[in-house]
Order: structure tokens, then C-alpha cells, then sequence
DNA sequence: CTTACAATGGGGAGAACTCCTGATATGCGG
DNA sequence: CCGCATATCAGGAGTTCTCCCCATTGTAAG
């Protein structure tokens, strides 16, 4: 029995990729392609493929939000996530919309085709490098709330985490904020446990991508 | 004649997809793959390709860098830029850099395969997104423009600014580029007194802002 | 040939960061 | 009331960064 399978993202070249390796497989058959969430939800309705390779950034309606849908509606839909990050806000979101796998882009192929295998027999299946993310999202998830990775933090920490991030001492922040550089020190390392950061430059990295500070 | 093809992108899925595309054509062949700047450059002195598809943004070495140090020692290899971002700054470093090609993840594989034929004859090809950006760039090249990085930095100060945004120590830096901990601190401290930078944070920011690294 | 710059390497000193170990107080929810 | 998270503060150790000083080599421009 052949496996009917979607694709959706929104690089050409990767899609035409994917395909072409699928294609390899004699028990895989692509049914077609989408460049978007809107485009891969309409395509499901009407194809009804076994499985979907989803990317999680997509423009228009994103993977997560795709994915809940066609979840919603059609349920016997497999879908796998194949994303560039191994953010734990993607990872999670993805997974609690109801992906039934979550690949690394930079995964083996032979991943990504056991990936498939795995889902169809109703199991999740996940690329080792997220799957102590989602095992450390399912222990701190003692609360059934949304819990991004920027609401990890306090609103003191993101405070403190700002004025690293545009390049002052904790020093100058001890006394911006009227407290000690000791207790700077403190919310800094929490931070870092927080984020899994071990220095600066990944500190400001962070602090851009959630809007906390610009380039 | 065949075509001998070399293949740069972090990403192992996007690597093999390409490959897969490659291996179709009968007249390329794909000699290998690498999965960051410093790896390509090593694999092209040993291997002397014909061709590079090389992705502007890896880790370790970018792509705009590698280039640039593959066209100066090896002029007659021809290297195609395959990047996700239309960004003017990474289409026109990249030519600059002396890439012969410039194409967008989201063009189609047959395009690609054109291109490679076309960088081939010595002549160069953009997908047509990016061809206009190109005749902006030339036409504001006209006037003094602000000094980027790639003026104001040498080509050892970029890899090390790159280096250092990623997060790496400079202990970690001296390593990786076989030079002692006080080169690397020299090049730092050279590069913190063009930037007038003082501290790692802005470093990042800066280097987010070229394009040397993303968030 | 001089001048300038890139790349390499080094000594030393103090500041800043990173990683431990603790502690106390407050407030909130079960 | 108890447990938990937050926010505050401290000591100490070791590492890393920042900023001075300095040098040699090679190479490109004038």
C-alpha cells in the first residue's frame, strides 16, 4: 500500500528536493505541493493525502496554524513538522497543534523517510536533537497555559535581559535599576539557565528575536 | 563534458535534496558536500570543482566569505549563491565577493540547473527577483555610501567578528582558526576601535546588521 | 625605498563575566 | 499554612574580556 504524501513550504528549490527524493521511495507517492498554509489546508480537503511534510515558517498561514486546522478537520491526517529551528516555542506549538513528528532540516533524509514510516503507524516521532526539548516542555508544562519561551522569563529578568542585550555592565544596570550588580548577577544566570545561553552574544541574539532590543 | 558540482549548505535535508535533483542531469555530477564555509573551502582546493552552490548564511564561515576566499585562490571556480533572503546586502556582497550567480531558495530546480549552465560560459545568472536589486546597487554605488563592514573590516576581521557574534570564546576562536588566543584579541580590539564598539552586545548587533550572522 | 596596513604573537592589569554556594523577604495559590 | 516563584543580596573561584603596551613578517601602494 502506497503512502499518499503532501508537501508544503515555501521554498521552491525544497520542495522540488523533497520531492525528488520521495520519490525514491516505491511505497511513497507525492501527490502535490503547496508554497503556503492557506494553499496546503484547500489541497488536504481535496487530496486527502496519508501524511504531510510541513515546514513550520511559512507566509501567509504558518505551519502551526495549518496544522490546527487540518487537524481539526480531518484527523487521520499524519503531519510532520520540518523546520530550520529547534526553537522550544516552535517545537512545542507544533507539537500541541497536533504534529505528529517535528524534523530538523539538517535531519538525513532517511530520517525524514523513517519519519514517515513512524507516523503512519500512529507513533510520533521526533529527530533526537528536539527530543529533550519536548521532554523538558512536558516537565515544566505544570501549568496548561501558553508558556512561549519569552514568558519563561519575569518581567525583572526581561528588564535585566534588555539593558545586557544593548551592551551595558552590570554595573551600569545595578545602578539603573537601584539594585546591586550581585543581584544583576543573579537575574543574569537565571536568565541564562532560562534560555540555555552561556554567553552575551547569545543573550542579544535572543533579546532581538523577541523584540526586546533592535539591531 | 561533465560538470563537476560541489554542494554548500548547512542544512543536511536541503544538501541531499539537491543532490538528488543534480544526479538527475547527465551531464553533472556532484563530487560532494559540505556543510560550512571553512569545510567548502577545504573540499574545493582538494576536489577543484567546476561549480558551487553555496548557501549565504552557514555557521563557522559564512558563504559571502568563503567565496571571497575561494574566488581569490581558485579564480576559475564558479560559485552560485543559493540563499532564502533577497536582502539587498546579501545579493550585492555576494556578488562583490565574486559569486557568478545569485538564486533564490524558492526558484524552481530547472532554474538552477540553467544557471549552472550558464555560470558555466562565464557569464552570470540571477534568478529575476534579485535582478533588480542589482541595478539599485549599482546605481547607488555611484555616491560615497556609509562604510560597511566589508569595507572597514579585513576579510581575517570578518571571520572573527562572525566568530565572536556566534558566541564562541576566544579561546574557542584561536582554536578553531589555528592562531594564538592573543591574535584573535588583537583582531578584536582592531575591530572594536573601527567599530567604536565596547563590548561583546554591540559586536553581535553589528554583525547581525551586515549579515555576517543571524539572530 | 619608504609608508601603510594586514596578520601574526606577546606581557600585564583590571574589569567584567560565568558559575558555584549560600541567604532573606514577599506574595500568590492550593 | 505550605510550597513555589520572584526579587533581593553576598562570597568566592575561575575564566574571559577589555585595554594598554609592544614586536616581527609580508605585502601592496606610492
Amino acid at each position: 500500500m502506497t503512502i499518499k504524501v503532501l508537501i508544503a513550504d515555501d521554498h521552491q528549490i525544497m520542495r522540488e528536493g523533497l520531492r525528488a527524493m520521495l520519490e525514491k521511495e516505491h511505497d511513497i507517492k507525492v501527490l502535490g505541493e503547496a508554497e503556503d498554509g492557506r494553499m496546503i489546508q484547500r489541497m488536504t480537503q481535496e487530496l486527502l493525502p496519508d501524511v504531510i511534510i510541513m515546514d513550520v515558517a511559512m507566509p501567509d498561514l504558518n505551519g502551526i496554524e495549518a496544522t490546527r486546522q487540518i487537524v481539526a478537520e480531518l484527523p487521520g491526517v499524519k503531519i510532520i513538522a520540518l523546520s530550520m529551528h529547534d526553537d522550544r516555542r516552535f517545537v512545542l506549538n507544533m507539537l500541541k497543534a497536533g504534529a505528529a513528528g517535528y524534523m530538523l532540516k539538517d535531519c538525513a533524509f532517511k530520517d525524514l523517510a523513517k519519519a514517515i514510516r513512524v507516523v503512519m503507524s500512529h507513533k510520533t516521532y521526533l529527530s533526537h536533537e528536539v527530543a529533550d526539548i519536548v521532554v523538558q516542555g512536558y516537565l515544566s508544562s505544570t501549568d496548561p497555559k501558553d508558556p512561549s519561551a519569552f514568558q519563561l522569563l519575569s518581567p525583572r529578568e526581561r528588564e535585566v535581559l534588555q539593558l545586557l542585550a544593548e551592551g551595558q555592565t552590570s554595573a551600569k544596570i545595578a545602578d539603573k535599576l537601584h539594585i546591586s550588580v550581585k543581584t544583576v548577577e543573579t537575574h543574569r544566570q537565571k536568565i541564562m539557565d532560562k534560555l540555555k545561553t552561556r554567553n552575551i552574544a547569545e543573550l542579544t541574539k535572543y533579546a532581538i528575536r523577541e523584540g526586546l532590543t533592535s539591531t
